[in-house]
DNA sequence: ATGGTGGAAGGTCCA
């Protein structure tokens, strides 16, 4: 089974990549966030023709927005507000074999690192706390974790950690954050099990950034996280980097993972 | 310190 999450930053838009990278990848479910379309304009049937029967989607006018594409079945699960926002920043789904897909799009967090300066970053180390708190109240089960979680908690995970200490997505308080959840609930990184943190590895690089991939100023804010019940059964893990080069790029490219269920 | 680009809008917000 192969899972991929992408930040496709427009879905409609972007429909036509949508299909070159399920050609490349031949992904089984495809998580995407920022899809930037409402419920009622959603492309289901340019989707199903891709070979997605199966879909979840919450979607909202011009911003954010999640989906799940999947080639199996899905039992979708309890939508949750998180915030009190009713933002479609989450979609969950059980696979045929029980496993749990969680898909995420965390809050960008504006530019200003300071909670009480800065709104949305206050929101954004909010709900960094509470899917701490909601996952560390699930028991363990066979779980998948995946999205735009919008921070790059490893120093290879960006160009230069010390540059980056006091910019949001590097910031200790965001790392320490997102490091609260992977210990209450054991998540594993499971692209840094195949591919080890020694290396640098980025699934972002800014539009504002011309020069890529010359500089290659990225960062890696595209996360797949598996419980200790998945750990014997992965197989692989990539970044599909050369989507960045491509024609009219999203500024992320897909994360997958290749589990044996 | 600043501004750079892209998407959805149809002015401006968000990333």
């Amino acid at each position: 089974m192969r899972i991929a999450t992408w930040n496709i930053n427009s879905l409609r838009l972007r429909m036509p990549m949508l299909g070159k990278i399920v050609k490349e990848l031949e992904p089984d479910v495809v998580c995407l966030q920022e899809i930037k379309v409402e419920d009622a304009l959603f492309p289901a049937d340019d989707v199903r023709k891709l070979g997605f029967e199966h879909m979840l989607f919450r979607g909202m006018k011009s911003y954010n927005g999640v989906a799940i594409l999947s080639r199996v079945p899905l039992v979708e699960m309890k939508k949750r507000q998180w915030c009190g926002k009713d933002d479609c920043r989450h979609l969950a789904a059980k696979l045929p074999d029980g496993t749990e897909v969680h898909n995420f799009y965390v809050p960008a967090g504006g530019d200003i690192p300071d909670p009480i300066e800065n709104e949305k970053f206050a929101h954004k180390l909010a709900f960094i706390e509470e899917m701490a708190e909601w996952f560390g109240s699930k028991r363990q089960a066979k779980r998948v974790l995946v999205g735009d979680l919008n921070i790059a908690p490893l120093e290879n995970d960006v160009w230069s950690h010390k540059q980056l200490l006091k910019i949001v997505s590097h910031t200790p308080a965001e790392v320490g954050g997102l490091n609260k959840i992977m210990t209450v609930h054991k998540w594993i990184d499971a692209v840094r099990e195949i591919i080890p943190p020694e290396e640098l590895l980025y699934s972002w690089w800014s539009y504002r950034n011309r020069t890529w991939p010359g500089s290659d100023r990225g960062r890696r804010l595209d996360h797949i996280w598996i419980t200790p019940a998945l750990k014997g059964k992965l197989r692989d893990a990539s970044v599909f980097r050369e989507a960045r080069g491509w024609e009219k790029p999203s500024d992320h490219v897909p994360v997958t993972i290749d589990l044996d269920i």
